[in-house]
Parts: structure tokens; C-alpha cells; sequence
DNA sequence: CAGACCCATAGACAGTTGTCAATGGAACTG
DNA sequence: CAGTTCCATTGACAACTGTCTATGGGTCTG
């Protein structure tokens, strides 16, 4: 297998087509960017495998993190599509989005 | 379906388990960081449908960004293991990383 | 109603990131 | 050898991000 590309001439380059539509690689650059973090993605492997939906005090209780800090990153992943929140009295639970699209839902499968 | 955890009682939280270990999470950041950005994202795009390695003067064709900024963007790709270089004279040929983890693969499969 | 509890938001701040211009090194060419 | 071309690195700078403290709103309970 050569691993040059053929004919090459100095100052003549051949800029490839964009291989993903813009609007497709926005929005899953959103997606990726709301997993691209330790927190976010250990929040979204506890949703993924608890049955129950998880109230904040319980992450609190998990982390080392401030509450404000969990509820912030936990509002990234709410603004990412990825999870969908329930209140009940004074707790707020959490849990991984319902109508989740199949490639987001892909990836999670891959992930966590 | 009940939405609300049953039991809880106020004062008290629940701390889950981390559903991942946490060298794993880690390494899952770092490649989804690399991939956490149009620019990067598009690049992996067009190496992964390529069947010939593409240098930096194509891509500086194609992007409408500098020949520094998208040096800049391969080496972060490079360190988190997704591509591979090889030079040829003046130029440097990248493709996607021969071997790939299979977790990465599938993301890639999933994303690409 | 008054207090306790949970959660979200706002403000502040350090650290990281994306971008560019400038520079330098390596390789080809005349 | 001198010039040209491609690429990576450096330094600078604005923008974004992750974290905290402080605060306020909503809900339950005595």
C-alpha cells in the first residue's frame, strides 16, 4: 500500500470536499463538547445505568463538587438534549433523555 | 411510570455509584475533547472517506483558516492517537490511525 | 408564618482553547 | 548555493470553561 497520494505537484494542493454537512457537524459537535468532560460524562454513566431517575443531592453526594457546580454542568447536558428533568417537591430528578436521537443514542452506547 | 425515586427522605441523598472507572472516563475525554470541534471534526470526516493520506496544504485549501491554526488542529488529533502522519519530501501525508481502538472506531462509525 | 431544605442563577476568577502573525527548519529546484 | 515551498512551533490575545461563593426562589414542616 503506497502511502503517498499520486501526481503532486509543488504549489497545486487538491482541497478534499467537506465530508459532513455544516448544520450536522454542529450539532454534533454540541453533543460532543457536553460529554467532553469527566464530570458530565460519569453523570451521564450513572443516568445511563440507574433505573431511577437521580436527584442533584444524590450527585452531590458522589462528587467532589460544589452543588452549584454539578447543577451547572447538569444544566449543560440538560441544554445538550441529553437528559430530561422532573421535578417533585423539593428535589429535581434527572434522567437520560427519552426521545433520544439514534446516533446521540449510539454514542452513548459506546461510551458508557 | 412513577417519576419520582420512592423513599426518599428529606436530609438524606443517595450518592450512586460511579458507573465508570475513572481511567476510562479519562481517556474517553480526551478523544472526545479532540472531536468536541467543527474544524476537527470535519477533518476527521475527510480523512475517514478518503482512500489516499491528505496533507496540511489540502486542507488549508479547504478551510477557510490558517495553515498554522490547521497545524494546530492535526496535532491535536495526533496526540489523542486519531490520525497518523508520514512525510514525503516537503509534505505531511494524515490518515486516519490504523490501529484504532475499537471503542474509538465505533464513535467514529457513529459520528462519521 | 418561620425555619429548613433543595435547587438554579449570578458574579468572580483562574485556566484552557481557538485563532492569527511571525519565525524557523527541512526539502526540493534551478 | 540561493530561492521557494511546505510544515511546525512560538508568542500573543480574546473568548470560552470549570469552579467557587453568595444569593434567591420554591417547597415542605413544625
Amino acid at each position: 500500500m503506497k502511502a503517498v497520494a499520486p501526481e503532486r505537484v509543488k504549489g497545486v494542493c487538491c482541497p478534499p470536499a467537506m465530508a459532513i454537512a455544516v448544520a450536522k457537524v454542529d450539532q454534533s459537535v454540541e453533543v460532543l463538547k457536553a460529554l467532553a468532560d469527566p464530570t458530565r460524562l460519569q453523570m451521564i454513566g450513572i443516568l445511563k445505568r440507574s433505573a431511577e431517575p437521580v436527584c442533584i443531592c444524590d450527585f452531590t453526594g458522589a462528587f467532589d463538587l460544589s452543588q452549584p457546580t454539578l447543577s451547572h454542568h447538569m444544566a449543560k447536558l440538560r441544554d445538550a438534549g441529553l437528559v430530561d428533568v422532573s421535578k417533585a417537591g423539593i428535589w429535581a430528578y434527572y434522567r437520560l433523555a427519552s426521545r433520544l436521537d439514534p446516533k446521540t443514542r449510539a454514542l452513548l452506547d459506546v461510551l458508557v
